[in-house]
RNA sequence: CGGAGAGUAACUCAGUCUGGUAGAGUGCCUGCUUUGGGAGCAGGACGUCGCAGGUUCGAAUCCUGUCUCUCCGACCA
């Protein structure tokens, strides 16, 4: 292809509305246009290597044994109340009438299309097991699109859903996403790590989240510092293995005056002790029900964990917090509290902690949680935080942050059951499929890439995603000679099999260095009369500091070694 | 939705406080020169100052409303 048949509209300048690295190089090389919050052109370029990360996504599905299937975007509301996500994704999706005034949605993902299709098709037992994926463009109703590709309202999503006859069975398929997603993102040049996660709305036993550790990324994740361990901070267990016994622990309870003194910092600072020696009392609401939840006073609820164990919990308004506790809003305390307590597990073992005295003004110290209000259970609802010991209590967890390119589920039988995905077994028995369901971000895959390989010159692509694998650049076009040895160069390697882009542009040698690093395709052939009088052309990789000369005679062999290292290390 | 900021040429931005002929750089077009890391000179085209009202002799500028975009929080591939 040449540089001036396409539109690649390169900036010199950085847009102003883009934050990231990785956005700014997507405009800056021409990759993507903007239309509107969230909602992205892809250019020339931008396809080129949309595409090629979707091949390798086809290829690795295929492998995997997986089906290609191509659902439709618009779907009739009715199939989405059956799951009940009608109601549960509808701030999400968004939703169409057509002229009969009939309500359809734009697919946020296909569960319940995918489980429809399957409850029809598939019947039998002797079927089994089976996947089926497609790459589509999902459409999601975002409260704040970002950070270009990185969350739109509308992008390209691979979706695949796998159906078994038992969980063990669903498990291997589990297995087998799992490891083709490993690959996938190792085929794309990325450095992606599986950190478990939650299931959010989607539902489901258990799933990993498949990151890719940037800066910029929107999600926090704990990680082991012996690799052992690794999860989203939503999810993420942490051990505080420091004993939480402190001065006064064999002490009878006793209050102390602590007036207009309710929040934990300035109670600690009060009485000159750690933070985490104050029990932290918050009342939920959960059920119409208040509830007590009890942790060390320097960690905080995570309420996704919250959630679990308290369905629908929500902070308690103050005058709930009044008539429950007789005290002003941070004066609670277990002791003598006529609710239900939950305590999470780090306060296992507190002597000599300070509570609240359930009276304004007041708190109490010397307070042991076993003897004092005989707590035995402990269940986990503390944020992790880094610096803890992870679940297996060897290393220690490092906070990172990551963006998601891609989520594996363990879905059980929530969607074939509502949707009557069921099949007769061997004895003619009845049971629901149970489900596996896996998505890859595809277009915001594209961008971390960028996000991960960059510097300041501009993108430095993998060369398997690259939108083209070579770039020959011919310092003087309108030569004759100059333009004819780079035509005859191109033509050998494009019938080899490699993408080269010719920037035959008019344009000076400088501005066109330029250009080629911001676009950072992997590999450079520069043709210039210099060279040529010499009998020699340039060759250099995106990641080279100088270039090599080579005899021309040797251009086409050379370069196409390269190309096929560079394709071979990924 | 809450908080913060921004809408002026294709892009980056000045001008707004203190109302008085709409600007610069980049890019684009033409010509000449130049040609190995975003060239120089000369000439040229491009604007409903986001939109709608209002105040005023006069509004990019002041007032009111409204829309859009970006960033920070809750959602997710």
């Amino acid at each position: 292809m040449r540089w001036s048949n396409l539109l690649i509209p390169t900036l010199k300048e950085t847009p102003q509305d883009a934050e990231i690295i990785s956005h700014q190089l997507m405009l800056r090389a021409g990759l993507i246009r903007r239309l509107g919050s969230g909602l992205y052109t892809y250019m020339p370029l931008g396809v080129r290597a949309l595409r090629k990360v979707q091949a390798i996504v086809r290829e690795e599905m295929d492998r995997a044994g997986a089906q290609e299937v191509l659902m439709p975007v618009m779907h009739p509301k009715e199939i989405w109340e059956k799951s009940g996500r009608y109601e549960g994704l509808k701030n999400v999706m968004f939703r169409v009438k057509d002229r009969q005034d009939r309500e359809m949605v734009l697919g946020p993902t296909h569960e319940e299309i995918i489980t429809d299709l399957v409850s029809r098709e598939i019947t039998s037992y002797k079927q089994f097991p089976c996947n089926f994926y497609q790459i589509q463009s999902k459409f999601r109703d975002e409260i704040r699109p970002r950070f270009g590709l990185m969350r739109c309202k509308e992008f390209i999503m691979k979706d695949a859903y796998s159906f078994d006859v038992s969980s063990e069975a669903a498990d291997v398929s589990y297995q087998k996403m799992y490891d083709a997603y490993v690959r996938i993102f190792k085929r794309c040049g990325l450095h992606a790590m599986a950190v478990d996660a939650d299931t959010g709305d989607m539902g489901g036993s258990s799933s990993h989240e498949f990151m890719i550790p940037c800066d910029a990324g929107e999600d926090a994740i704990l990680e082991a510092d012996d690799g052992s361990y690794a999860a989203n901070l939503e999810r993420a267990e942490g051990i505080c293995d420091l004993p939480m016994v402190f001065a006064g622990a064999e002490l009878a309870l006793a209050a102390v005056e602590t007036p207009a003194v309710g929040k934990i910092e300035d109670v600690a600072k009060l009485l000159e002790i750690e933070t985490r020696q104050l029990v932290k009392t918050l009342i939920y609401v959960s059920d119409e029900k208040p509830v007590a939840v009890l942790l060390p006073g320097n960690r905080d609820v995570n309420e996704i964990k919250l959630n679990k164990v308290l369905p629908g919990a929500e902070l308690a308004d103050p005058e709930v917090i009044r008539e429950v506790t007789g005290a002003e809003v941070g004066f609670a305390g277990p002791v003598g509290l006529d609710i239900p307590v939950i305590v999470d597990r780090s306060l296992k073992g507190l002597k000599g902690g300070v509570i609240g005295a359930n009276e304004t003004d007041k708190h109490l110290k010397n307070f042991d949680l076993e003897r004092d209000c005989g707590i035995t259970e402990f269940v986990d609802v503390a944020l992790a935080y880094a610096g803890d010991l992870a679940p297996n209590g060897k290393g220690r967890l490092v906070e990172k942050r990551g963006v998601e390119v891609g989520h594996v589920f363990k879905l059980g039988t929530k969607y074939s059951e509502a949707l009557g995905a069921n099949f007769l077994d061997e004895n003619g028995k009845s049971h629901p499929a149970v489900m596996g369901c896996y998505g890859i971000g595809v277009s915001r895959t594209l961008q971390a890439v960028i996000e991960q390989s960059n510097d300041k010159f501009g993108i430095i692509w993998p060369i398997s995603v690259a939108p083209f694998e070579l770039l020959i650049t011919v310092l003087s076009p309108k030569d004759e000679n100059c333009m004819q040895k780079a035509l005859d160069i191109k033509t050998i390697l494009e019938a080899q099999g490699v993408d080269v882009l010719l920037d035959d542009r008019q344009e000076r040698p400088g501005f066109k260095f330029k250009d080629a690093d911001l676009l950072g395709l992997p590999l450079r052939l520069t043709i210039g009369e210099r060279g040529l009088a010499k009998g020699e052309v340039e060759l250099k990789a995106r990641t080279d500091k100088d270039f090599e000369a080579i005899p021309l005679d040797q251009a086409v062999v050379k370069t196409f070694e390269k190309i096929t290292a560079m394709r071979e290390a990924l």
